[in-house]
DNA sequence: AGCCAGTATTGACGTATGTCGAACCAGGAC
DNA sequence: GTCCTGGTTCGACATACGTCAATACTGGCT
């Protein structure tokens, strides 16, 4: 993405689409949220159970769930259900915006170089 | 960034990257400081004077001097006292970081196309 | 020195967040 | 139908977070 997809921006962002961006960032900013959407996004097939989550953690089912949930809400990933197991996939499109707003930022001190 | 930059990660991010990375993330899970460092970012001259930066929001000024404390744990600004005011620039490495990141994110997923 | 403007730190407050156990729901197997 | 397994939701709890007013610090000016 080029320094094109920046908007004018005379003085940053607007207080809507930091609002917007930050509940993204906030998801992330968790290192359990943070590892479950790598893990997530680092299977080929693009599909996890819930299954296999889990048991990486010293953490219980519940909370797992909850913070997959919050991956959900901040629209980093999607879930199905298969029969008795929840798959999770990844939204390519929200990561894609956060990298977008970074490198906008990177751009934008023209140090990029 | 290629997807070259990405470890080899069986099953996602280490729990230490996780827990390093997070913290950045989390600095921008908060509209004010990702606005604040939009603001700051956006000044070609790279530095800007938290006198200008202030009166941008409708919050005191202990707030904003306590959000921008945070943004500079997290590695993501600096800050430079000249005189009376202080000004903080941009520290493009941690951005790029956090960019690289979320890029393995994707192409891990191989919808980059 | 003494004052003043610009920042940072402190202490307190309410709310949000991460975690758990317990209870609840969904589907498959019997 | 009754179980059992995999997941989610609920309620409670301790901690962390965002905010403020008040205070302290820093450096220039007179």
């Amino acid at each position: 993405m080029s320094n094109q997809d920046c908007e004018p921006l005379p003085e940053g962002l607007t207080a809507e689409k930091a609002a917007e961006l930050s509940t993204m960032f906030k998801a992330l900013g968790d290192p359990v949220r943070l590892r479950l959407l790598s893990m997530i996004a680092s299977r080929p097939g693009g599909e996890v159970c819930v299954c296999e989550l889990t048991p990486a953690f010293d953490l219980s089912q519940p909370t797992i769930s909850h913070h997959l949930k919050l991956l959900r809400q901040a629209g980093l990933v999607g879930s199905e259900r298969r029969g008795t197991w929840v798959y999770y996939r990844l939204r390519p499109e929200t990561t894609a915006r956060m990298a977008a707003a970074l490198s906008c930022v990177n751009d934008r001190h023209a140090v990029t170089a």
